[in-house]
DNA sequence: TAGATTGTTAATCGATTAACAATC
DNA sequence: TAGATTGTTAATCGATTAACAATC
């Protein structure tokens, strides 16, 4: 195995594969994976090189092969359980989207402060809070995204930590401490408008 | 005016901004910033030094110029409408959330296939499509939200555009063409979180 | 063989960090 | 003045692109 795939290669990963689900032919050279993303013919070369054996030159990869070697690196090919800490509006709306198990990724309960032992969400069930770590531990839960207020989150997140969880995905608009050896993702989404409407000005 | 502030710069104003909310000493220095926010203090300096003014040696910046200039440079000063389109469960959960107004930006209806006259979510009206390039035109709207499925996104950022809309936020999973001079944000939040899976493997 | 396409090595570009001079 | 802190110039680092050799 290789050992380094560079963060920004990573990121773009799960756009290949994306766009591989809908090659039918056999073969695909790097040449029209570029074009239809939009990206440099020879990022593309690097980026496959890292993930995938080998291409063939003159017929580029075997379109099947490129897949799996993609599913592989980006984890896809078993299913990896999250859970969901806040099932406010944004977290619900989390919890019913179905963009997630495409990547294998699969929400499988939420926990809220305000959790009543009947509710629901698209299915998924909501336990209140106190039910958190023994949960993750019994489904070995290494994924968890973090959905409450800004003032309740580092609290949640120390509590995913102590669960067990490896990951953190957090959408609340405040910086998290977390240990090494833990990954984090914020997404915040006040941030981002604000980015894109500065874009705007300048 | 400066002219060119890169876009890595602009993505750490706000972060810059929400932290300086909460100072209330007069002056602040670039150390300060940079250790709240885990940032480098020459990374601070040089940000700072592009959008404000300047700071004095031995004292620091004037914490309220500083927080003027940022909120110049990012356009918080004046309030800027928005709308979005798709108004499903992930866009009533934007309309619903509380931080951009912070940010001056304002989410100030929604458009959705099937919107009946009465709809509202969070307080804001919900139109039919038929209603957007009129409406855009009329509020001067420059930002437009797309939290449509894939297979309608393309369509819908086309008639955003063709309404005025300057700056488009896409949450499809889909990548979007638009012409020069539209940009376009694109938060894939399927791709994000298996961004963070692989992460957590590699 | 000739042509197409891969994979790699070197060059470029942009962003961050280090070193340091300027100044309150 | 001495010390702290800014702002800038040069060095580093990482990622992308260009050039090109390898090969089916």
């Amino acid at each position: 195995m290789q050992s380094a795939i560079s963060r920004a290669t990573l990121g773009r990963l799960p756009a290949y594969l994306q766009y591989l689900e809908n090659v039918t032919s056999e073969h695909i050279s790097s040449a029209a994976v570029a074009r239809a993303l939009g990206l440099g013919e020879v990022l593309v070369r690097k980026d496959l090189s890292l993930v995938c054996g080998k291409g063939k030159p003159k017929t580029g990869y075997v379109t099947e092969a490129l897949r799996a070697s993609l599913k592989a690196a980006l984890g896809v090919d078993r299913v990896t359980p999250a859970v969901l800490v806040g099932a406010g509006k944004l977290g619900t709306a989390l919890m019913d989207y179905k963009g997630f198990s495409y990547y294998g990724m699969d929400i499988i309960a939420a926990f809220d402060k305000n959790a009543d032992s009947s509710r629901e969400v698209s299915g998924k069930p909501v336990y209140p809070m106190e039910q958190l770590r023994r949960f993750c531990q019994i489904h070995d839960v290494k994924i968890g995204i973090i959905t409450v207020p800004a003032d309740a989150a580092q609290s949640v997140c120390d509590q995913l930590i102590a669960s067990g969880i490896e990951a953190v995905w957090n959408f609340s608009p405040v910086r998290l401490n977390v240990p090494d050896g833990v990954a984090l993702q914020n997404e915040n989404l006040a941030l981002s408008l604000a980015h894109l409407h500065s874009m705007q000005i300048n």
